[in-house]
DNA sequence: GGAGCATTCAAACATTCACTTGAATAGTCC
DNA sequence: GGACTATTCAAGTGAATGTTTGAATGCTCC
């Protein structure tokens, strides 16, 4: 079979994709990516790694085409190349949810014990939201907020969240979301919600995943309150 | 951040399922996977590489769940884990053909050029068979036609199409398909139809992502032909 | 043009990886 | 039990990978 060696080539191919995910740090990036764009010095401090060897981890990544370059001064921003690299992205981790032995307790050991936490599913936010019984809390850093929040949440980052929980009103459920679902802003900020007397959940997954599968999104300016 | 390791830690985790995807004989170990369980054997034989090699590929698969085994006598056979896998095979196939830069030259060493093939989508091909215009071929060997096909389809592996092409009615359209996209067995298929004066096209994809999109499937005995 | 910044490059290191070879296991069939 | 088969294990090799360190590049702003 002479086209072995073409067939191993194409299928070298897509494992250039996969070679692409295939580091934990890199994964992380897809992440934090999946927010919008940030500059190299921004992905290094979020993964905690050197600003050098962030740079060829991104350089890897913009090799095999999931990333992107954006140029704004002397500062450079990556983001995702396109939507189906976050649909590649919610497929690994849904695999792993469910087929990787030891990723309930890699989860647990970063999240805590999440079971004393409520969880909303997308459908179910939308249909009360819709119904008006319910008070959404975008607990992201506020640039991700302005880069693009579900139409009718109000940011309230962490720091914020605890210096101004009186303000929020108690008449409602609250339902913080934050960036994906294994990021622990929103459980956080439950927790904290919980133990002043709240009605609170976090929404299943976060502001990446809502967008994607089409549901209401706004940008810009700060939305109208409660 | 003391979290930063159960960060680091999680996110290891996730990586460890593109690990098991990221070399190019693990992908088509999957690709082939997707068409029914394996014996280390015939995977071996499939994708061109040892037995002891191939079992070692296997096995890092196993431990990332991807894939599952059963034993029937003295032989093991290797399954997929689940129906969300091939959803992140099919995730890495289009993030690759829409992103990375030199798939299209690779799939065109191995695939030879595509031009001249007429190709059907699936939900075409659903509106054509209902309409009765058009006979649909299985052009895999004959077991794995056995072990699931379109309903409808008529088994007619390679060799015996080249036997028996006078069998094949001329007075519709004939479709073929095999196992995916990047599958050759149709492409072939077409070119010989074609050149006994058929009117032939392929399926973009094939019978993993057709069954996977919940379209009707049967398995078992041969169907009614034409 | 020169200082200052963000990013990339280059070299070096220890580690991991894919594949080979040859031996060891675990099952079947008589 | 013993011959046989399919699969896995173990050790070894050369290549690739992730990270660090320090220098080089390219841009902006005065």
């Amino acid at each position: 079979m002479s086209d072995r060696v073409a067939k191993d080539a194409l299928f070298d191919g897509f494992a250039r994709i996969t070679k692409a995910l295939s580091s934990g740090r890199r994964s992380e990036i897809v992440d934090l990516l999946a927010q919008g764009e940030r500059s190299v010095e921004e992905i290094a401090s979020e993964i905690g790694q050197s600003v050098a060897n962030t740079s060829q981890h991104l350089q890897q990544m913009l090799k095999a085409g999931l990333v992107g370059t954006r140029r704004d001064g002397n500062r450079i921003y990556y983001s995702l190349a396109g939507g189906r690299v976050l649909d590649l992205w919610v497929a690994v981790r849904d695999v792993a949810a469910e087929h990787l032995a030891e990723l309930d307790s890699l989860a647990a050991a970063y999240l805590g014990d999440r079971s004393t936490l409520q969880t909303v599913s997308r459908a179910e936010l939308v249909d009360r939201m819709r119904r008006g019984d319910v008070v959404v809390l975008d607990v992201r850093p506020e640039p991700e907020f302005r880069a693009g929040h579900i139409a009718g949440a109000v940011s309230m980052p962490l720091d914020e969240l605890r210096r101004k929980v009186r303000g929020v009103p108690k008449d409602r459920e609250v339902v913080a979301y934050c960036r994906g679902p294994y990021c622990v802003y929103a459980d956080d900020a439950v927790r904290t919600l919980q133990r002043r007397g709240y009605r609170a959940a976090r929404l299943e997954d976060g502001f990446p995943e809502w967008s994607r599968s089409g549901h209401p999104v706004e940008n810009g300016v700060d939305s109208p309150a409660s």
